[in-house]
DNA sequence: ACGTGTGAACCGATTCACAGCA
DNA sequence: TGCTGTGAATCGGTTCACACGT
């Protein structure tokens, strides 16, 4: 039980939310589930999840499974779910506002708890209960209420220099949705939605005959 | 060279459209850049560029670079943005919106040709130049329009079953929203895009203290 | 000297194979 | 027997080191 708290593959973390899902699914039916049971529908080997889990330690019974409520909780424990983190979103053009308006943060207790733009039109209305702020208060307020994260969703040309004045701010993790590479110091870690790029990928795989079967 | 046409890993494919992206910003610039300028704001390095490059042949010229119009061109046939590829967007709510104004598919010559949804106030509205079409007739458009590739944005409870209806229309490849695992025969190339899960995977580098720094 | 192209070495992550417990 | 936990083998992809052309 390797708990030396560093050298967690990225895949396995970004898996483990995942599994957070599946054992919802799950919930209802019974108290214990296999590793092969979880994973089902999952695209993902029962060995994978086990593995994953052993990097945190044991938490399933030989030759019965795992208890599906206490896992949850253990992943929970893991992932910080069992916390509610507080974010910000910055730019609230069509993605952002449909961001603002998107349910599935709540499954992870992230909580979106201001916005901001520079459009004066929009500076000052409620959009699915967040506040729109104006883009001058952004360090104030992420100063005052110790946030760590934010959404970024200003158009391309603006978003470097947005990204700088976020890490001047505090912010220590940026969810980009610009396509743009971000340069910023090395203690902001950066994670990009690339819609664009994504789709692209797929055409690629369509042009090679992938998937001719 | 190997253009042995198979084996090209997942990632290569991944970067050579932001290797696009960065050729387009130099474009202005000279005729000849050097793997190691492409490169400089994209977090990865010239020998993986080289390497990436090396899977479709020899591009540059030793000693000098590449020649920014001809590789630009070159990637563009390999990735199929040379032409334009027509795709469908099925489910509009505040995301399926967002997406119908998105300026970044023209990037690589993607054009969305229609939208389907379920919702009477919705149908038969334009948005963003897109007609929003009842879904019922999605298999007749799908087919007369020969639309390999569709973007899912409906709710969580719904895709799957319309993901289903869509492999059985001819679609090949979709891009999905929806925060669950798509359960589809296999020659049906599926793309998640997964936001709240993105974020979660930052709380977890936060929580890990990665950026304590 | 400069910069590309690429086999070889390396590294991280997945899969395999099996020991251990119920 | 059934299922977990995990070292060992394997696989895929990145990095290194250098040959080659200009």
């Amino acid at each position: 039980m390797p708990r030396d708290s560093f050298a967690i593959p990225q895949e396995t973390a970004r898996r483990l939310s995942l599994y957070l899902r599946s054992l919802k699914r799950l919930e209802q039916q019974q108290g214990v589930a296999s590793s092969r049971e979880i994973t089902r529908f999952l695209n993902i080997s029962s060995e994978q999840f086990r593995k994953d889990l052993s990097y945190f330690g044991e938490f399933g019974r030989r030759g019965i499974g795992y208890d599906i409520e206490i896992l949850k909780k253990e992943i929970g424990k893991i992932l910080g779910t069992n916390v509610v983190w507080r974010i910000v979103l910055v730019g609230v053009g069509k993605l952002g506002f449909a961001l603002l308006g998107y349910p599935g943060f709540l499954e992870f207790n992230l909580q979106i708890i201001a916005a901001f733009d520079n459009d004066k039109n929009k500076i000052g209305q409620v959009l699915s209960g967040v506040k729109i702020l104006n883009t001058l208060r952004m360090r104030e307020v992420i100063k005052k209420e110790a946030i760590k994260i934010a959404m970024l969703c200003v158009p391309v040309d603006a978003a470097q220099d947005m990204a700088g004045d976020l890490a001047r701010c505090g912010i220590k993790a940026i969810l980009n949705f610009a396509p743009v590479n971000l340069v910023l110091p090395k203690n902001v870690c950066v994670s990009n939605v690339d819609m664009a790029s994504e789709l692209e990928g797929l055409v690629f795989q369509l042009k090679r005959g992938f998937f001719n079967h």
